[in-house]
DNA sequence: TTCTCAAGAAAGAATGATTATCCCTTCACT
DNA sequence: AGTGAAGGGATAATCATTCTTTCTTGAGAA
């Protein structure tokens, strides 16, 4: 897990580098996302933000996130019929482990993906650009309860 | 590729296995799902069914490819935003790459997913179930013609 | 310090894929 | 032929996300 304080750092630099603002209510968002405990959603991040900023629209989250998933500073984890997951703190593709139960997203160690990556490409002809790679199951924990 | 004319007669003896009628409209879906080119969305096999049933309608075709879905003859592919795709070609996960232009989809030939979900398995006390690769990029085509 | 204006935020409407509901039709079995 | 359950058609409902409009704010100019 990369350092949350350093990931807001470069956050800010990203958006001042671009000409974007730093409003409160943007900071408030990516201090969330770059701590990314558990990739939340964006009504998650809506959730934890209302105690300091209840005026902050569900529509305001949505566009800071986009605009750091267009910076290239948040992955985001797209599962149709649910909410989408967003993770700011390694914004690099890389594995997950989904819980179906719980919904819970874990990282998962898994390497030589790029490398992987690149072979398929240089087979193939397609210009490779990102990749995604899920495990569906159940996590210890909701295995225990039942 | 498995050949489509058995993956036609496994998901009707998968549905009558299970008690479910094989109607017209239902035979047609699985027949397309069955060859599987390209990887059609619920709208692509409402288009191709139209010539033949005028007066079927999508929901229809919603709920025969959520049916064969539940039997485990069809593999969802799903994507926030956009419409999800079917594979009843090969029923079991499988990496694809997909065009980011064309929204083409193909398999990729990529091996050892099923050991390593194993692997994982023991390493994280997760029981997975399934899992997913996904490789996004240019397909060579798009890629000519910019 | 005030003024000005573009960027941002708030609120709610709109979108679009998918699902649910209702009712009519069809088929399997008497 | 009669009956009851399963399937199909049409349309309404749902829900995450995006768009639109209007109001607010803040940085730089005067």
């Amino acid at each position: 897990m990369a350092d949350p304080q350093d990931r807001v750092d470069k956050m800010i630099h990203e958006l001042k580098e671009h000409g974007f603002r730093v409003t409160p209510q943007r900071l408030a968002v990516l201090k969330i996302l770059a701590a990314s405990h558990g990739h939340p959603s964006v009504e998650m991040i809506f959730e934890r933000i209302k105690p300091d900023f209840p005026t902050t629209s569900l529509a305001t989250i949505y566009k800071t996130v986009n605009l750091l998933k267009d910076l290239r500073e948040v992955v985001e984890l797209d599962f149709s019929g649910e909410s989408n997951r967003y993770d700011g703190n390694k914004p690099y593709p890389h594995p997950h482990l989904n819980c179906t139960k719980c919904k819970s997203i874990v990282d998962a160690d898994v390497d030589g993906l790029t490398e992987l990556a690149q072979h398929l490409a240089k087979k193939t002809g397609y210009q490779i650009l990102t990749h995604r790679l899920d495990f569906f199951g159940i996590c210890p924990r909701c295995q225990e309860t039942q």
